[in-house]
DNA sequence: TATGCGTGGTA
DNA sequence: TTACCAAGCAT
């Protein structure tokens, strides 16, 4: 706490924030997220939607625009869903429990003890992965931490050390120790004040912990998107279902596991999508990108066309102009596309 | 309860 | 290039 004090705190916007609808906000964006990487997403959303009511009233495509490129999506509908609770069923009024507030959607264990304890000075420890690499480390904890046991200790753990009489500024300042001196890699253990009393510093375990069980291998799979454009439109339309990029926007999408030679895309874009295609290769432009996720690699390829006729495909689909592409959200790997793609303006 | 969900930085 | 990881959660 005094290492906290004397200077090692990290600034950030949400940084000392009381008002619970902030702080909410930053959580939600912070889940699985580098603070850098988060500090623009927050400041937009604060400035587009600087209470709760805004964000309720708000299109679902325009919070999901203001999300885009952040990732790990369902945050941004659990969002939504959220603001629209507290601001339609609640009146705007933040819970102030931590049992009540674990109930939002979106919210676990983690995110309302931050918010409890920061917000309303309530005492509950905060277990991310910061914390969970302190404590295995210093105590030389050897429990899978991504494993319910672990999960359980912990937090148990967690709870004890938790200093009551200031329980956000413990939780703030512990986060900041794991990521600025208990670091993942490289951890200064030569500066650290805990050195003297740390387990695992002692008998040389540091890069040892925390345990955690291996990665799986990642999937591949190939997606190919149809870029026809017709009258200066393109069709797109929304993902469903529970796969990767629920609720973003894409072309056309013929999905294999194994890359296809033109002849067998061919023959897929006649059944599926059947429409007046150009009769050769040649007559496509075709370009590729591959996006490495967390769980698995897709590989993207483009293939684009000029269509004389509008097909007649599903409903779904909605033909739009560069303006109204431009309000729907896409994955990173198709704006990427539109970026560098030459055919694109 | 094991698994899937994005993107970006770093070694 | 690859592996790991980041203020986790839902199902």
């Amino acid at each position: 706490m005094i290492w906290h004090r004397d200077s090692n705190r990290r600034e950030m916007p949400w940084k000392g924030e009381k008002d619970p609808y902030r702080i909410w906000l930053s959580e939600i964006i912070l889940q699985q997220t580098r603070v850098e990487q988060g500090w623009g997403y927050y400041e937009r959303f604060l400035k587009k939607f600087p209470d709760v009511r805004k964000l309720a009233r708000a299109s679902d495509q325009a919070v999901l625009k203001c999300w885009e490129g952040l990732g790990y999506y369902t945050r941004c509908r659990n969002l939504i869903h959220t603001a629209r609770h507290l601001a339609f069923d609640r009146q705007g009024v933040f819970p102030n429990t931590y049992e009540e507030i674990l109930q939002l959607k979106g919210v676990g264990p983690y995110t309302a003890a931050a918010i409890a304890s920061f917000a309303f000075d309530l005492p509950h420890a905060v277990v991310d992965g910061n914390v969970f690499r302190v404590l295995a480390r210093y105590h030389g904890i050897r429990t899978p931490i991504d494993k319910p046991e672990g999960k359980k200790q912990f937090t148990a753990l967690a709870q004890r050390s938790l200093d009551l009489s200031q329980p956000g500024n413990y939780n703030q300042a512990l986060m900041d120790f794991g990521a600025t001196v208990c670091k993942p890699q490289a951890p200064a253990c030569t500066m650290c004040p805990l050195r003297s009393t740390c387990v695992a510093y002692r008998d040389k375990t540091i890069e040892t912990l925390p345990v955690k069980s291996p990665a799986k291998s990642k999937r591949i799979r190939w997606f190919y998107y149809l870029l026809p454009t017709w009258n200066g439109k393109i069709p797109v339309r929304q993902r469903t279902g529970r796969d990767v990029w629920t609720g973003l926007w894409e072309p056309p999408l013929l999905e294999s596991a194994k890359p296809l030679s033109f002849k067998m895309l061919r023959q897929k874009m006649d059944q599926v999508f059947p429409a007046h295609w150009p009769a050769t290769q040649k007559g496509f432009e075709w370009l590729t990108h591959k996006q490495v996720l967390s769980h698995q690699t897709i590989h993207g390829c483009f293939v684009e066309c000029r269509l004389g006729r509008r097909p007649d495909w599903s409903t779904d689909f909605q033909w739009v102009n560069h303006r109204q592409l431009s309000r729907l959200p896409f994955p990173k790997m198709i704006l990427d596309h539109w970026k560098h793609s030459p055919s694109n303006r």
